[in-house]
DNA sequence: AAGATTACCTGAAGGC
DNA sequence: TGCCTTCAGGTAATCT
């Protein structure tokens, strides 16, 4: 499940390699990925130099110039200015998608979409189907998607979040707030903030706030230098999974032993999600004691 | 009106 | 060449 971690390593390999490249070829296998139809994505980008490659949470925003290959515009990631000719496109690889180079095997039946930039060709692999790639009139992620969690501060996150009755994870989840974290990381940024996933979020004071955000950066940093995690399917933008499965404390770790106190991992279902969590770690009210600790 | 639920897809896993 | 149900979870649309 590609999230903030994962949509990294694939824009960095993206930006190293194909910046600065011409568009020359375009298959499309699937036409239903492509929006708002695989016609006018293929006359926005092809013939186009990929100029930018952004990320903001779990969406990759490309931009694509007119004529020919320069360098300019390349590894800072941000679009030069936009001239005729320019166009934007956002790719979200949801739950299955898979972007990557030079793919060794022949594209099969999940592959829906092979791109060819001047002899490197890249592959869009994606069983489940539910990844997109929308065409854009600006380098921007919708409007509705807040700021990446890795970029916002604390005191931004905590204005947008604290004050939500929910659970503290449908809040991490909630992409509108802060984008970029998923399922997984949510999880073990909880487990690592010894918050509960199903506290609501206006009743935690300041440091378990302040924990929850630390955490979940810093799990997600971690899992940037990993390559990420590969729990369904992912694969990086060479085709290899990533290493940072074996580093998830609560993640489908249920009925295990906790790494840090030895009680069970429970699982419950929070904002619809499955939700994992040590019980002794990660109480629903601090003990008196610990507050009195923390102060 | 924020929070909850469902639709979109396919493959894996498990019950029988 | 088994059939059926459930589950996985990112986002948009649809509910209450």
């Amino acid at each position: 499940v590609p999230e903030l971690p994962e949509v990294e390593n694939v824009a960095l390999a993206l930006r190293d390699c194909l910046t600065g490249r011409r568009l020359t070829g375009m298959t499309v296998l699937f036409g239903g990925i492509l929006e708002p139809s695989p016609r006018a994505v293929k006359r926005a980008i092809l013939g186009k130099t990929l100029v930018a490659v952004r990320r903001q949470g779990k969406y990759l925003l490309l931009t694509f110039a007119e004529g020919p290959d320069r360098e300019s515009g390349g590894r800072d990631g941000f679009a030069r200015d936009a001239g005729p000719g320019t166009a934007h496109l956002m790719i979200h690889l949801r739950m299955t998608g898979q972007l990557y180079l030079d793919p060794d095997r022949a594209p099969d039946k999940h592959t829906h979409l092979v791109l060819d930039f001047a002899g490197r060709r890249v592959c869009y692999r994606d069983i489940r189907k539910f990844g997109r790639f929308t065409l854009l009139d600006s380098p921007n992620a919708p409007v509705h998607v807040g700021p990446d969690m890795l970029e916002i501060g604390f005191a931004d996150w905590r204005d947008r979040a604290a004050r939500r009755r929910a659970p503290i994870k449908a809040v991490l989840l909630d992409q509108g707030v802060a984008s970029g974290v998923g399922n997984i990381y949510a999880d073990e940024a909880l487990f690592r903030a010894g918050v509960h996933p199903l506290a609501q979020a206006n009743s935690l004071d300041d440091a378990a706030l302040r924990r929850v955000f630390r955490e979940a950066r810093a799990v997600m940093r971690l899992a940037i230098r990993h390559g990420g995690t590969t729990y369904m399917n992912f694969v990086d933008f060479n085709g290899q999974p990533g290493n940072f499965r074996r580093k998830l404390r609560v993640y489908q770790r249920d009925g295990e032993p906790c790494s840090r106190c030895g009680t069970s991992i429970e699982r419950v279902k929070v904002a619809g999600r499955s939700s994992h969590f040590c019980p002794a770690c990660q109480p629903m009210t601090r003990s008196p004691r610990a507050r009195g600790r923390i102060r």
